[in-house]
DNA sequence: TTGCTCCTCACGTCACGTGAGGTGGC
DNA sequence: TTGCTCCTCACGTCACGTGAGGTGGC
């Protein structure tokens, strides 16, 4: 379980050379490795070098032993990624909203287009921010019926008839997550036939 | 582009033969297809089989020809599940919280590991959604900002020394897709070397 | 009998994770 | 010289997508 970006102590965007004085130095020094990226960004070295593949970052230069440098613009776009993939887009969609300025002739062209995708864009989150919260509200409202059962020890209804008992199935409109969690209103883990009818015959 | 779960008008959910008064035969019908899953979830067949496989939804039984048949509280489920995965949770994560109430041995152990993980998911759920509400007023910032460019045609900035026009330069705290999108504040589209200074020498 | 639905392999894909084995730089 | 960091293959994984080829059921 060792961690590649175990979060040490040191700066790496200010390096002790930076404060010297020298700007000369400061120029060649402020870059950011590939662990700054990683470490500042919380992701791994594998997903920067991953994002440099595949052209959605890409390093000012290498140093002569191969070592990637990052200018600190890139980490802002890094981070930007990185909120972008939590929200459900995909590397593809991501590098078209990245490239979208690129492709257009005029700044009006880029901007009706933009403006265009980022509104689309905003939509998408709002039905998710929807989904989470919803699902926030329902793992909520379970918890807090499922507390009034912590004192059950033994209890002749559990596992399989929770919906029988009186604790739990006074709420008229239940939440989705006790219904599936806690068997109220499913049949799943009755006895074999216990609710079935046409057994019998 | 063939859309496998292409919402036709047919009620899955109650077949003709459910409104006939036929209980026994109602019985047997208002099971749901892995077709009718996929429509009702919004989902794919390919899902709702690859959920049976890994042990997360269970069908009732299978007809002779080999077709799943789910019983309704398979739907909730699978509800459940999709939005668990939305909400970012792995299908293993999925599974120990669906199991959860299996594992213990009384009423009271389950219901005080569930009111604990379920305290945890909604944390989680509270940092994604922090994360995604930001992401949305970044980029709402920014398709206002980008909205003043709609004008811009052949401007002597355009593309890549926009953060020099007062459009877009003008905002002391300009959001972070801003800076990316618009190179604002970044030199990656910049002509070689015409922001660099160790070039001369 | 004709469509539409469902089935099982089985290979592909996307976004990385995870070593193996080697080099770089203060 | 010693650690720690970084490098490049290259195979693995997770959650499905995507045909291929065949059967089922009203």
């Amino acid at each position: 379980v060792a961690d590649p970006t175990s979060h040490d102590t040191r700066a790496p965007v200010l390096p002790a050379s930076a404060v010297s004085g020298d700007v000369g130095a400061l120029a060649e020094h402020c870059y950011l490795t590939t662990g700054d990226m990683a470490r500042l960004s919380k992701s791994t070295l594998r997903t920067v070098r991953f994002y440099d593949e595949e052209g959605i970052l890409r390093p000012v230069e290498r140093t002569d032993g191969g070592h990637r440098l990052f200018e600190h613009s890139e980490l802002a776009r890094l981070l930007l990624v990185i909120d972008l993939r939590a929200a459900g887009l995909s590397l593809g969609d991501i590098k078209a909203l990245l490239d979208l300025k690129r492709g257009a002739p005029t700044g009006g062209d880029a901007a009706r287009i933009a403006t265009r995708v980022l509104a689309e864009r905003v939509e998408e989150l709002d039905e998710k921010l929807a989904v989470l919260s919803r699902l926030r509200s329902d793992l909520l409202q379970t918890a807090e019926v499922v507390a009034g059962c912590r004192t059950c020890a033994g209890h002749e209804f559990f596992p399989t008839d929770c919906d029988r008992c009186s604790i739990v199935a006074s709420h008229e409109r239940p939440p989705r997550a006790l219904c599936v969690l806690w068997s109220v209103g499913s049949k799943r883990d009755k006895a074999d036939g216990s609710a079935r009818i046409e057994e019998r015959e």
